[in-house]
DNA sequence: ATAGTTATTGTCTGATATACAATAACAGAT
DNA sequence: ATCTGTTATTGTATATCAGACAATAACTAT
């Protein structure tokens, strides 16, 4: 990799750095997106909020790095979930403890135990992203940032591929997945219109003989759905328009 | 970072760890995408040709690193190309001295000189990305992944931004452009259709007076346009479509 | 003037998004 | 059983836009 003027490899040879690996994680709850974060015991930063995630091992490739911290703090393997890498994030003095270059990942995991309060390790709790970006929150080191690219990429990557699905459990109706669009979107999208637009996908398929069947309030129950291909998951879609954000009152007027 | 059952920080331990930057240049020649290679002098993979990049200096951002490399190997101040994190690549053994990790970027630049045969530094060359991929260019390390992947991230990026221009000079004709497209898509746009394009996209400026100067094999003269505003550059655009490769004969049937 | 070449504009057609109306299938209240 | 409210699903009409391709425009070279 040195083109010549570098100093060659060696043992102790090369500036002494640090590599981490975060992960942020999403999930949806009570309509609402939410982070995993974990409370700091330790100075610097400590009683703030993080990003769940370590060091890389040794012997750990970075994607393992990242799908063991999120198994180490969910309790979900990453079959059920989506794990991605974000970007590496290394600005001098981020950690004023070293030099530490942190590779961040984010997860979207469909349904997500209550983290268990104070165990051993640090308390963790799931914490709206619409407080984070309110600003409501103090994060550790430049955890506010990483956060903050990867929202932009979530919503992003909403337009154009089928990973809302990852927040839905394996059969879905398709109102509960435009919910998934309207929350992370924080936009209203037409019923009628997002429904043509997925049946139109031959990714979704419909679930043969199944209907809605949690306890609703009433109204048509709806048919079941799942993306049986993992793949098609991530697969380019016909994008999803992504309307501007509306108001919560829109009805007199 | 740490949860807590982590080793605390300190500078005997944490796991030893490089950490390099090496960045994917993209340039046109001859209308024929190309990516800047060094030619390696020591082992491992000694004679193997390489992506230029090196160590991140102790107090240096990882951007800067990645410019800092650009501009040894190019000349050319990250000014005139656009420069962009690609990813991280970090699997054990990638090099076999010791464990490096690499945070991989990808630039594109309109024009480059010749590079420097062979200076002090290594030999370094331009490259037909096709004679990559058609695998007949011995790669170092996982080098060739991080080429692919950089190519597909150029790929899908010319669809949704106007991160083309970047491959043009600052006044350049729809048709250059069109033909930037053209070669990174191997693909044929109608002359037409593209032009509305990027006559209807208020990213692009007309500039007032100008013609086509360069010497022309005869044809109408075209205008020549700009992207005034640097941050037009990245902004998201009414997506081209990407059609599918053609081959070279589509003339008789 | 003529032929060849590239730039640019026009036109038509088909696909698709959007708004919004209409119908279907249920729960709960009366 | 009927009525009301609610959600699911289908229809429909309009506007927009991509794609194919024809028609001009403005040059160079002969």
């Amino acid at each position: 990799m040195p083109p010549g003027s570098h100093p060659p490899y060696s043992p102790d040879n090369f500036p002494r750095v640090a590599v981490t690996v975060d992960v942020v994680v999403f999930t949806i709850r009570n309509d609402e997106l939410h982070v995993l974060l974990v409370e700091r015991g330790l100075e610097p930063f400590k009683g703030s909020w993080a990003l769940p995630g370590g060091f890389v091992l040794p012997d750990e490739d970075l994607d393992t790095a990242a799908a063991r911290e999120l198994q180490e703090e969910t309790n979900l393997s990453v079959g059920g979930s989506y794990l991605e890498q974000l970007g590496s994030y290394g600005t001098p003095g981020r950690d004023p403890r070293m030099r530490v270059i942190t590779v961040a990942y984010w997860a979207a995991c469909a349904e997500l135990e209550q983290p268990r309060g104070g165990g051993d390790a640090a308390y963790s709790d799931l914490v709206p992203l619409a407080k984070i970006e309110r600003g409501g929150i103090r994060l550790a080191f430049d955890h506010h940032r990483i956060v903050r690219d990867a929202v932009n990429r979530l919503r992003a990557k909403l337009e154009y591929t089928a990973l809302a699905t990852t927040f839905c459990p394996p059969r879905f109706t398709i109102s509960q997945l435009r919910r998934v669009y309207e929350t992370i979107w924080g936009a209203r999208l037409d019923p009628g219109n997002f429904q043509r637009k997925i049946r139109r996908n031959p990714a979704f398929k419909h679930v043969p003989m199944a209907r809605s069947p949690s306890p609703r309030r009433g109204g048509r129950p709806a048919s079941l759905w799942s993306v049986p291909l993992r793949s098609a998951v991530v697969a380019d879609m016909s994008p999803m328009v992504r309307r501007p954000v509306l108001s919560d009152d829109e009805s007199e007027e």
